[in-house]
DNA sequence: ATCGGTACTGCAACTATCTCGCAGTAGCGG
DNA sequence: CCGCTACTGCGAGATAGTTGCAGTACCGAT
């Protein structure tokens, strides 16, 4: 996912190196943040995690390393987090948003019966895009909010149950 | 109290067909369901409407009519109609879900700034339902949640606020 | 025409997921 | 170590539904 010559590009144009807590807490810094014990904890977990937490998961988490802490806390370091470009949200339709990296950042495919998510490169969408973009001039931003649909096991499994499945050309 | 049984004509794309209370009613009726006065309200009020009602919406349309419905009972109206396949909700991300007669679905880009939603028609997604199903073996289904991004006007403006924006990096 | 089983109702309390106002705390530049 | 203010914890509030319950009314059967 990462490469030296395919590095993520963010809001903070200096920063082309691998992520880092350092690099993190330098994004916080320029823009007059400051790196206190939520903002820190946060940060580690998200580095630490490669699932993707929702926000009940990271206060679960935050908690089990300091006490303490506030949920409505933890929202606020997100929520500074997001508009820094350190983090997105995604929003998974059926369930709570979820967080990941914007260096780890990838499209999401969520399974309405089972919840399982799969990642998939935002390449995927770039004809769509184009063509999206060619006939209302509204640009995707498909990392935004999840697909949804089914994946395999639950869409074998739903067609026994419902032989008239909703077909995709 | 209750408006007259109509026949409302609707285009979707470069479909067109007539979707009638009574349609509608010999499906509810089939699956067991009664014609109680909150479930005729609704279906009226879907029928006559070629917006995206959301169940705030709903409520306040139905409450126009009648007296005294409960949201509860709208949500349970609704969720019946789902499970029947007269309606479907979508995910809008951002906001309440929102309604729509199945026979008039179609995709929806929901513009993260200003709300606005644009109605796009599933074949849009054939191409990419076909790649992904091909890699993953995961059935996407664009109409459960809408296509999050900036319209033409909102990324426009926005181009203007992220210039300044990125003065931090 | 009405009877009876049960699908459905209104109400109110509850859940889930955040969001905000406030007064006090603590990070950071100097 | 001082002072400014970004940030904190707390609790209340907002938003979008969901659920349990006791009673109501729909509709097929009589």
């Amino acid at each position: 996912m990462k490469s030296p010559t395919a590095t993520v590009k963010r809001v903070a144009g200096d920063l082309s190196f691998e992520t880092t807590e350092e690099s993190i807490y330098a994004v916080v810094r320029r823009a007059g943040g400051r790196l206190t014990v939520p903002m820190r904890v946060v940060i580690a977990i998200l580095l630490d995690s490669d699932r993707h937490p929702t926000a009940e998961d990271l206060i679960a988490a935050v908690n089990e390393r300091v006490e303490g802490i506030a949920p409505s806390t933890i929202y606020r370091v997100l929520s500074r987090l997001d508009e820094l470009g350190v983090i997105e949200h995604v929003h998974s339709g059926t369930g709570p948003a979820f967080y990941q990296l914007q260096e780890a950042s990838h499209v999401h495919l969520v399974c309405n019966t089972c919840g399982t998510i799969i990642n998939i490169p935002e390449t995927t969408f770039n004809d769509l895009g184009k063509s999206v973009f060619a006939a209302y001039k509204f640009t995707i931003q498909p990392r935004h909010a999840a697909l949804l649909g089914q994946c395999n096991g639950c869409s074998a499994a739903g067609a026994k149950i419902d032989a008239n499945a909703t077909s995709l050309g």
